[in-house]
DNA sequence: CGGCGGGTTTGATCTGTATCAAGGCCCTAA
DNA sequence: TTAGGGCCTTGATACAGATCAAACCCGCCG
């Protein structure tokens, strides 16, 4: 189960979900009681940069509540997405000393941190942590490399396409179904940000997001509110296998 | 170190290379032992699959020696490689039952194999192990997001570039430098596999090497054969920062 | 009320890469 | 020796998406 009601997160675990995602699965209280000496919380408000990437990283941190993205910047100043971080999602690595990415904050954002040095200690003394660990980040590599065939071989439709299916998946629990079995949702991310993500210009997404309006794959109320009256007709429309996409 | 040197591993580790990048680092001799008693070899020719996406997958494997492939394949054919196995990567991830891609020997190949239940037993008795395939999937999850831009922002010229340097440099120890300090190796792919590497079509990565070797970038014996006489003019030619580009 | 700015849409045009097609090179087998 | 088949190159053309440019929407502030 690649992402965990927040809400059960919290009443299970208390309110910083690494305890839930990097421990409590197959927790023993000590090691909750070190986890919970070490933590500490940041925030940051939309559009504010975490850190830079080079910037020196003295901490590992799981996202609590809002959005964060990680990007990657050439020198003439294109950018790419390579991460989308939701509630319960980790960032930093264990073992390194420098940020390999920008992170940013892309909406008001809470983050649970750890400084690395202790956090590092403890996973060494506690091996439920590195084995959750290890679990996360092979999820996110399944996650990365549905994501380069995205971006290697898809057309700019079926890039929207996907994005649109990705959101409302994970968060389907979070969202409306209305009486016909619609789905409701909020874009967490504007048109440009999308575009980094999908490896388009804001104008291409722009163009395509109305394409399927027009098609009526989806309803738009305003420019970010999106209704999907036919789920399986927007996943027919990313190119995937349709039965990768199964609604939780 | 992302990668070892072939030999220095076997030398030191024995025939496996699984044993040192999984457990030497940090070994005992009764968990190489218990590794020893439960590893097996599988030979395979170049253009045989080792597995099909959607199989099951009872085992987990280190590249001995040759070089396999990760590819995702849409219904319509469209083909995106998404790894790149050399000797010394792992395949197969603990705790899953069937095999997410298709993996390819692009070369022959030999892989060193543990089934995967007593592999997992013995991931959860010792905790090195977890440990040490956290940081080759970290390893492995940096090189996607690598991978990522080049599909995402790369024009054709970039991404020809970019592969060639990722060859030039991931076996510059293996390869002879000439006098002058050229850099010379063999391609392991095919125009094809190159264009699924990078999003592109065969005929569109011929050309981008053609007019590599026209500017003088890099000159062509036969089809594979790459000569290098600039490594820094290579890295130029790649669109990324220059300080990336040491040469180990 | 009016102006301003960020995010967005839409139009016109350009261009990099895909597509379609032909031919070359080299190895192997008859 | 020739024939066949991978693999690769090159040319002509088509097209998806980029680029350049203008205008829209809407919340905010003076």
């Amino acid at each position: 189960m690649a992402h965990h009601d927040l809400q059960a997160v919290t009443q299970e675990c208390g309110d910083c979900p690494i305890r839930h995602r990097a421990v409590c699965a197959r927790c023993e209280s000590d090691e909750l009681q070190r986890l919970e000496q070490i933590k500490y919380y940041r925030s940051y408000q939309a559009g504010q940069t975490v850190i830079w990437s080079g910037d020196k990283m003295d901490f590992v941190a799981s996202v609590v509540t809002g959005i964060a993205t990680l990007t990657q910047t050439m020198e003439d100043g294109r950018r790419q997405m390579v991460g989308l971080l939701l509630p319960s999602d980790f960032v930093g690595r264990p073992g390194r000393q420098t940020a390999a990415y920008d992170v940013t904050a892309t909406t008001d954002l809470v983050m649970c941190c750890f400084r690395k040095k202790p956090f590092e200690d403890l996973m060494t003394s506690t091996p439920h942590i590195a084995q959750r660990l290890l679990e996360m980040t092979l999820d996110e590599l399944d996650a990365a490399r549905e994501w380069m065939l995205l971006l290697g071989r898809k057309t700019a439709r079926e890039k929207i396409a996907s994005l649109l299916a990705i959101i409302a998946r994970r968060d389907a629990h979070l969202k409306l179904k209305s009486a016909k079995g619609s789905i409701v949702f909020d874009l967490p991310l504007t048109r440009e940000e999308m575009a980094d993500y999908l490896g388009l210009t804001l104008e291409t997404v722009s163009r395509q997001v109305s394409a399927l309006k027009r098609d009526g794959v989806i309803e738009l109320e305003g420019k970010r509110h999106i209704i999907v009256p036919n789920f399986d007709r927007l996943v027919e429309e990313t190119g995937d296998d349709s039965d990768g996409g199964f609604l939780v």
